[in-house]
DNA sequence: CTAAATGCAAAGCATTTGCAAATAT
DNA sequence: ATATTTGCAAATGCTTTGCATTTAG
């Protein structure tokens, strides 16, 4: 993934700061801004928790860096990419994103609200396969 | 609705503060923090922030309340019915309630994630019927 | 009468802001 | 050279806590 390209077409300065934050989103998928600082100050022991949270929002502004909110849990941001669904083990915390086909559940609510819809945010909770296990 | 009963049976001790907030949500629907203090305020003009939040707390605690995590604004609340999900209206930002089939997205999501489900929080934005007029 | 709830003020966190110094273009 | 970004410290805002007083059961 082309991080500098991404700043650049966002007409964002490509700073080193910028750019991990970019590179940790991209690896991690779905990360709180404190784990975010975390990852950030080994590399950047200078690093103020401010310039986080000034990018998070210029990138959330700029629309490439999406918020999920999860019911009981704090929001975790990801790049933004094609409209997708997530599932959140509530044991082990893993956040997956699912690609689902919401065309029937899309008529359904157009049927029975008249709306007209654009965004949909779509987040469940379970266990993953791997807790699924563990609990037995 | 028996708002004292409600109370009662989450062993809550009956005071006029709970009976008027939990009236208000009641009567509302999808509230935040501020507005109940607003409407409450009215009513009980030496009311304290401090005992909304606590019996906001206490009643989700107890499970008859609900957080509503909506994407990009306030959260609201309102008092737990059956699981059903939401429409948001980006113009006037009506909230209301929808009750879906969600059978097939269940099986999608299970056959895709293998993951065994139990909540779901499932949030749709778009124009409600009036802003759509409105907009033409 | 006792335990719980209220209201106030203070404390605690998370997030934002202002500004001087550093950096990207 | 200029505008933007960073990092610090201070400020803000939302939520929680502690405690004395009041109230419900």
């Amino acid at each position: 993934m082309d991080y500098i390209r991404l700043l650049q077409e966002h007409k964002l300065k490509v700073t080193p700061q910028r750019l991990e934050i970019v590179s940790i989103l991209n690896k991690y998928g779905h990360v709180n801004i404190d784990s975010i600082y975390e990852k950030l100050k080994i590399k950047f022991p200078s690093l103020s928790l401010a310039t986080i949270y000034k990018n998070i929002n210029i990138m959330k502004d700029k629309l490439f860096l999406s918020e999920l909110k999860i019911p009981n849990e704090k929001s975790v941001y990801e790049l933004t990419k094609e409209q997708h669904s997530h599932i959140v083990c509530t044991q082990c915390k893993v956040i997956i994103d699912i690609n689902l086909d919401l065309n029937q559940l899309e008529n359904q609510i157009i049927k029975l609200s008249s709306f007209s819809l654009n965004e949909s945010s779509i987040v469940f909770k379970g266990l993953c396969p791997k807790c699924k296990n563990k609990n037995n």
